[in-house]
DNA sequence: CTTACGGCCTGGGTGC
DNA sequence: TGCACCCAGGCCGTAA
């Protein structure tokens, strides 16, 4: 499941050999994660890539229109979703099933968009389109400060994981750095954002740039289909400690990981280690009144 | 307004 | 061999 360290891996790959590129042609195949497939096939081909960016989740395509130099800039905006994959490859490598987005490129090789579940998104991203959309999006969690994450985080009344899975409140966090890093600070998930300790929120603000950075410099986390830009699979599934991992014994403490549905998600912890909060769900007491 | 939750999209894996 | 079911992330609608 591609999240921060993944899209970041991806991106670092692309930045590799896209920028300076032109995209000769486009082809497509399904098109009903494509919010505009008539742009893309109208828009891209004869375009320059000028660079690559990530942001949150997203992966950023920065373009210029086709006119030799000074052509108007804009990007094209992919979120891999769970399943999805774009690598860059020669033309008469092996198409993956469920391919469905191919750009040929001026140097001759070809970039491909490979997505089973098809719940990624690509759109085009009009210069003008960019701050409203990508204004909305969270801190950058490698580049906010303490102070931001404990005043944003404190203001909630939301359990931490659901915060954590909030695209506008951290961008690019999931489920699995989630988990690593409530687990590594011994938080459970349904804590809420408003009752953690400053303590709790300043280990938790370092534990959870520590965890993106090195599974960024491990090239991401490969549970099903992640891989990079050049197809290989990331190893940062090896240091995972809790995720996926229920029943297994706790690295700490040895009781067993136990899973439980947050905030509408798998959630992987130590029921030891990760002390419940007292009263989760207030319900109508009984007593009083 | 904030929070919680269920449903929807798709298809690979699992278990009977 | 078949097949029903679960589940994943993001988003949206609804309810409290």
């Amino acid at each position: 499941m591609p999240e921060l360290p993944e899209v970041e891996t991806v991106a670092r790959g692309l930045r590799m050999v896209l920028p300076g590129r032109r995209i000769v042609s486009v082809r497509l195949g399904k098109t009903d994660f494509i919010d505009d497939p008539a742009a893309i096939e109208r828009e891209l081909p004869g375009s320059r890539i000028a660079a690559v960016q990530r942001f949150g989740k997203f992966l950023l395509i920065e373009l210029e229109r086709g006119n030799n130099g000074g052509g108007a800039k804009f990007s094209l905006q992919v979120h891999l979703g769970m399943t999805g994959q774009i690598v860059t490859c020669r033309p008469e490598a092996r198409v993956a099933p469920h391919t469905h987005v191919f750009f040929a490129l001026d140097d001759g090789r070809e970039l491909r968009y490979t997505d089973a579940r098809r719940f990624g998104r690509m759109r085009i991203l009009a210069n003008g389109e960019r701050e409203s959309v990508l204004g909305e999006q969270g801190l950058d969690p490698l580049e906010m400060s303490e102070a931001e994450f404990r005043s944003k985080i404190s203001a909630r009344r939301a359990r931490i994981k659901a915060l954590f899975l909030d695209q506008h409140v951290l961008r690019g966090v999931g489920n699995i750095y989630t988990d690593e890093s409530l687990w590594r600070t011994r938080i459970h998930p349904k804590r809420l954002g408003a009752n953690l300790k400053k303590d709790e929120l300043r280990r938790l603000y370092r534990m959870v740039r520590a965890i993106l950075q090195e599974a960024i410099r491990l090239g991401g986390s490969t549970v099903s289909d992640y891989v990079d830009a050049e197809g290989e699979p990331g190893e940062f599934q090896l240091r995972h400690r809790v995720y996926m991992r229920e029943g297994k014994k706790c690295f700490r403490c040895g009781t067993a990981i136990r899973r439980a549905i947050v905030a509408g998600r798998s959630s992987y912890f130590c029921p030891r280690c990760q002390p419940a909060p007292r009263h989760t769900n207030r319900k109508k007491s009984s007593r009083s009144r």
